[in-house]
DNA sequence: CTCCATAAGAAACAGTATGTCTCTAATGGA
DNA sequence: TCCATTAGAGACATACTGTTTCTTATGGAG
């Protein structure tokens, strides 16, 4: 602390400063405080630093995410959806994955990437494409075990099978926080449940067939 | 455009081009782009009358907002909300409504509003309470329009209810366009048909009983 | 038709953020 | 121990904010 005690950090050591900053100044003062120069201030550094790693603190928000969210949830998300014994606790599980990461990274930064999203069409597709594939290929695993372990499920659309995300971030995204366990449980039964496992009842519904999983 | 011909507008007249301006800002250059600094210049105004009138750009765009989605409806939505003869037909007659605001306004003042929200945590709850409350209203309108029909309906939870919104919002933000006729005819056959006419089926699944309509 | 309160529009201000470019000196591996 | 790498300080022009001051066009009241 002494006036002229010089410590120059460098590497990791140097990034995880700025990432604690950054999170800091995201909790304390909001996504849309989070300029390069106080990130700078906070983290003690020069703003040269910054804008040599990251264009915007977009980008280094996303790998902030990116980062914690893989820390919190130890592993690749699609490695840990296993087979429970039955659907409705499959389900239940996989919203129990995605709490996690919702409660790793926040409601606030997550609407900024959305936002952000929206505002430089060029990164839509990428990270879109990313995600609805790797959603996808979870709800097929997981409707392989329903349909191995031989329970009854109506053949799934394109839309119901991103139903459990949509379903997640819509209410992560309206509520800004996280799913509690009653919530979640309440959409498998109420909601999840009900779509993969419906009879054709009505005589007036067209069933408007689709490709399955 | 001769030199010191001077043309002064107030009042709507002005109000007018300010909108203007301000859509062509963000349908050009994003709403990220949309400061008060460039809204005067393309409206060829000074600073001050905008700063005058809101506070924030956000302010503005959401008076936008507001003005056009109520000029594409022509009148408020839960009166326009009607009975069509089905569950069915009523569910896709709500989300054509639906349909007309989101295209009045598009998915990136939309985006930008749920951003802001996000951000600015005092507005929220307004936002939030109102939209909830007039959707809720709009539901039990089309839910006792299918009672007194005689329709066979499940007893509709509170998440059960939002749903048709949920979908519409998720799918909106998430695809970034209005949703086309043939995916809303797919979101009422293939997902809130099923989940307000569900039997119990499994022996499993305990229905979680809740609060009907 | 004239007067004049109202409000448009121009301009200046300090403060903050951006993006880029210097320069120096600390750091740590070869 | 040397030296390439890179942290960190600072300068620069540009842009946006939020506010204030001033001039003057406008249109309704009389």
């Amino acid at each position: 602390m002494a006036a002229g005690t010089t410590s120059r950090r460098r590497g990791d050591r140097l990034i995880e400063s700025i990432y604690d900053a950054a999170i800091e100044i995201i909790r304390d003062e909001g996504y849309s405080n989070l300029t390069f120069l106080r990130v700078a201030r906070v983290a003690r550094t020069g703003r040269a630093v910054l804008y040599r790693r990251w264009a915007t603190p977009f980008d280094l928000t996303r790998e902030i995410m990116e980062h914690t969210s893989a820390q919190a949830l130890g592993g690749d998300l699609i490695d840990l959806v296993a087979d429970t014994g039955s659907l409705r606790t499959d389900l239940l599980h996989l919203m129990d994955l995605y709490q996690t990461i919702f409660t790793s990274t926040g409601p606030e930064i997550m609407n900024a990437m959305l936002f952000e999203m929206s505002q430089n069409n060029a990164r839509i597709p990428v990270i879109k494409g990313d995600i609805a594939f790797r959603n996808a290929a979870i709800m097929e695993k997981i409707l392989g075990y329903a349909a191995a372990r031989g329970e009854s499920v109506t053949p799934v659309t394109d839309i119901a099978m991103t139903l459990p995300f949509d379903l997640m971030r819509a209410n992560f995204l309206w509520n800004q926080r996280p799913l509690d366990e009653d919530l979640r449980q309440r959409l498998v039964d109420e909601i999840l449940l009900p779509v993969y496992t419906a009879r054709p009842v009505s005589e007036d519904q067209p069933p408007h067939g689709a490709p399955g999983a």
